[in-house]
Formats: structure tokens, C-alpha cells, sequence
DNA sequence: TTTTATTTTTAGTCTTATCTAATTTTATTA
DNA sequence: TAATAAAATTAGATAAGACTAAAAATAAAA
């Protein structure tokens, strides 16, 4: 088993090494955590001596398969936290992130497969990030707006694309959370905006330039 | 802040300390947290030097004020926790403490207050202990039966008086869980049995002897 | 009240995770 | 290519938290 801080270097070297798996450099990655470059160098030798990255001195650091799959199972757990506490618990978009930074590192099976289950096996977070299943797989990056869709087509709220706090109020006013149910009810193309019904409440009129900022997975 | 490892300690000697804060020993301590009494003592005077517990050298030690507050911080923290993992991720009561063992350490006061809402502000935990509030105060041990309760009489349910396998896998068929709403509908004075409604569903027969092992508040 | 047994503490060691300061390697520039 | 700058590593220190073995204090028994 992984400490926390383990699990927190091998995550930020997954991230930072990026799909191309590009060497991550000891300097990068400490600034990433916040910590030194000594610190940096000590766990990168002791995730290479497990196994869980490789590593050549002076030439940058990559995640092992192994490391590559650890890493993802603790980004599965931080995403599962987030939705969990966006969803449920009614955090903001921004407020998220320290805790979840902690709770990922909580280890039961259990509990994140139940987690998981009681959440509906969510596809993404609230940043719109795609959620790992338990065997690594990944959905790709959203890309349908609801601005995207017709008359009759039935979604699920991803994200927003424009993240700032104004337009997330403004959701928030018209009741549309993380994880909503919407159906497109009419389109009017003299403006662009829609007529949608939101988790079975009466409809409401949104004008095409939300429409275009809300991120959505058909259902 | 204080670290897991010292929360897990001060939580241990208020336990053990008991409501008339009997001293606690380095041993049993040790025993407590299986570890070793050496450990125990290197423990105790750091907690000592911080001023959470009183401590005198071959006399045993009790929490302050101070550690008391923060203990039951900590003892709130994991009950609310345990709640979440029965009522919401259909956890078993026995299978429950582990995992809270760690969530209790997680820290952020807006996840715990926002959770306690979540849950409907319970006030006992799934074992029938009192949950702590924000302030330190304790609901009295459940005393009810829903054995006791009269016809029109309505309750929510705290946990099972039994809690063998037998008798809660007993209750799961039944549909009674821990937080289920209970109206009783008629009592049967030539077998003691029941006539109830759990959650608004059917009404069902419950005989005498479950009753008397279902603890209960009055609603 | 000595002697013996038990409990508790201290002394010294280990591991993880951090740091600063010094050194070594690699990259850049003149 | 040689000098300099930047990046990375090593050396050495510290703190938390655990351990074992030895010493000291307290409790129980003779
Ligand atoms: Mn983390
Ligand atoms: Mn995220
Ligand atoms: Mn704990
Ligand atoms: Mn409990």
C-alpha cells in the first residue's frame, strides 16, 4: 500500500507527464507539489525502487504501467469525492478540491464502489474532467453543448465550460445542478434559445449563449 | 491541527477515561490502539505538552477541557460518517468502522456541517451512540422500544437493540433500515405482535420480539 | 517489611517525509 | 570549446511515530 504522499507524487508525475508520457522534470514536479526539489528527488527514487515509475538521473521521471494504473484508481477516487460533494453535499464548483484532495486518499474497495453506485456512476466531474472506472478506462473530454441539441433530445449536465462564478449563480437560479436531467423541449431559431425542462420541473426559456456554455452527455 | 495519529490517541483515552474520567493507563491505552506502551508514553507527553490531557508520571492520564472538546469533535466526526455509510451506502453495521476510523481525520469544517445536513441531523449513529453536536452536547442513550409505542404513534428508527447477522439481515427483508420512518398502526394484545408502516409503504406484521429489538425515537 | 512481579518510563534505533546547503551534471552562451 | 548558468542530486539535519531492550517506579506477595 501507497501513503498518502505517494499516492499524491505519482498522481501530480501522471499529470504532468500527460497522454504523451513525456519525462516529468524534478523541478516541475516540485513545484507542482508545492514542496523542494530535494523532496522531489528522495520519492521519486522510492516510487523507482517499487516499481512505479521509471526513472534515470538527471533525465526526467514517467509512470510505469503499474504506476500509470495506481494513479488512476487514485484520480477515480478524487473525481467520485468531487461529484459526491458538488452533488450531495452542495459545495461549489471551487470549493471542492482540498477536501477531495484528502478523502482520495481513504482506502476501502468498498466504499468507493458503493460511492460510485450511489452516485450513478457519474461519466465526469464537476470540472468536467472524465471519471476513470475501476479497470482505468476513461470517457473522452465532453464536447456536446446543450446548445448542440434538438427538439425532443434528452441530456445530463456535465459542467459548465465557463466556470466563473456569475454564470455558475446564474445555473444555480435556474435550478440546473451537476448531474440535472434535461430535455430540449423547443428550439426557437429567431434568437437561439431553447425551451427545456429540467428534472421534470415546468418548463424554462435559455438563451442560446448558456445554452452554448453547459456541457452534456445525451441520454 | 493535530495529526491522525493524535486524534486516534486523545479519542482512545476520552473512551476509555469514561464520564467520570477515571485516569487511563499507559497499558491499557497501548492495548486499546494495539501498540506498544513505550509508544503510549511517547504519545501521552506530547499530548500532555500541548495541553489536551493532564498527565502525571505513573498516575495515568485524563483529557483537559481542552482534549475533551476535541475529542468529541473527532467522536462526532466518525459516527456522522458511520450514518453516511449504512443510510446511503448500504453498508452493514458491523462493516462500518474501519472506513470511519479514517474519514473521521479528514479535515474541513464545511464537509462535516454540510454532511450533517445531508443526513438529516441524526442524532444517534448506527451502533445506538449518541452523536456529539457541533457544540460537544449528547443526546441521551436510546432508551424506546418501538415495542413501547401505541397506535398513531410515529418514530424513526436508531438501530437494533440485537445486532447479530440473524436479526438485521431479518430487518433488511423487511425494509426497515436505520433512519426508517415508522408509523404504528395497531397492536395485537393476544400476541403482543404489530401492524406497522416503514416509509410510507404497505403495512406489515411485526411480532413482539422484534419490536422490543428496534430502539427508536418518537417523532 | 522485604522480596518479587508488574507497570511504566527512558534510552536508543528505524522509517517516512521533509528541509537547507553543498556538489555534480546538464544546458546555455560567449 | 570554455565559461557560466540552471537543474538535479547528494549529504546531513530534523520531526513524527513507531519499535526493542533496559531501567525505574509501583503494586502484590511472602
Ligand atoms: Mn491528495
Ligand atoms: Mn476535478
Ligand atoms: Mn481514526
Ligand atoms: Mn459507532
Amino acid at each position: 500500500m501507497l501513503t498518502a504522499s505517494e499516492e499524491n507524487y505519482l498522481k501530480a508525475i501522471f499529470h504532468l507527464a500527460g497522454k504523451s508520457k513525456r519525462p516529468v522534470s524534478t523541478n516541475a514536479l516540485a513545484s507542482a507539489l508545492q514542496t523542494k526539489p530535494a523532496s522531489a528527488t528522495d520519492m521519486i527514487q522510492r516510487l523507482s525502487k517499487k516499481g512505479l515509475v521509471s526513472y534515470h538521473k538527471y533525465k526526467g521521471v514517467t509512470p510505469t504501467s503499474g504506476g500509470n494504473k495506481l494513479a488512476l484508481q487514485v484520480i477515480r477516487k478524487h473525481r467520485l469525492w468531487e461529484v459526491f460533494l458538488v452533488q450531495k453535499l452542495r459545495f461549489n464548483w471551487d470549493e471542492v478540491h482540498e477536501v477531495a484532495e484528502q478523502l482520495e486518499h481513504v482506502e476501502s474497495e468498498q466504499l468507493i464502489e458503493q460511492l460510485d453506485k450511489f452516485l450513478g456512476y457519474p461519466k465526469y466531474d464537476p470540472h468536467g474532467d472524465p471519471i476513470p472506472g475501476a479497470d482505468g478506462s476513461m470517457a473522452p473530454l465532453p464536447s456536446t453543448t446543450l446548445a448542440m441539441l434538438q427538439p425532443g433530445d434528452k441530456c445530463r449536465v456535465i459542467c459548465a465550460r465557463d466556470s466563473s462564478s456569475d454564470f455558475l449563480l446564474f445555473l444555480d437560479k435556474l435550478h440546473i445542478s451537476l448531474g440535472a436531467a434535461i430535455e430540449v423541449l423547443d428550439k426557437f431559431e429567431y434568437d437561439g434559445s431553447f425551451s427545456i425542462r429540467v428534472d421534470e420541473a415546468l418548463p424554462i426559456t435559455l438563451s442560446s449563449k448558456a445554452a452554448e456554455n453547459i456541457y452534456v452527455e445525451k441520454t
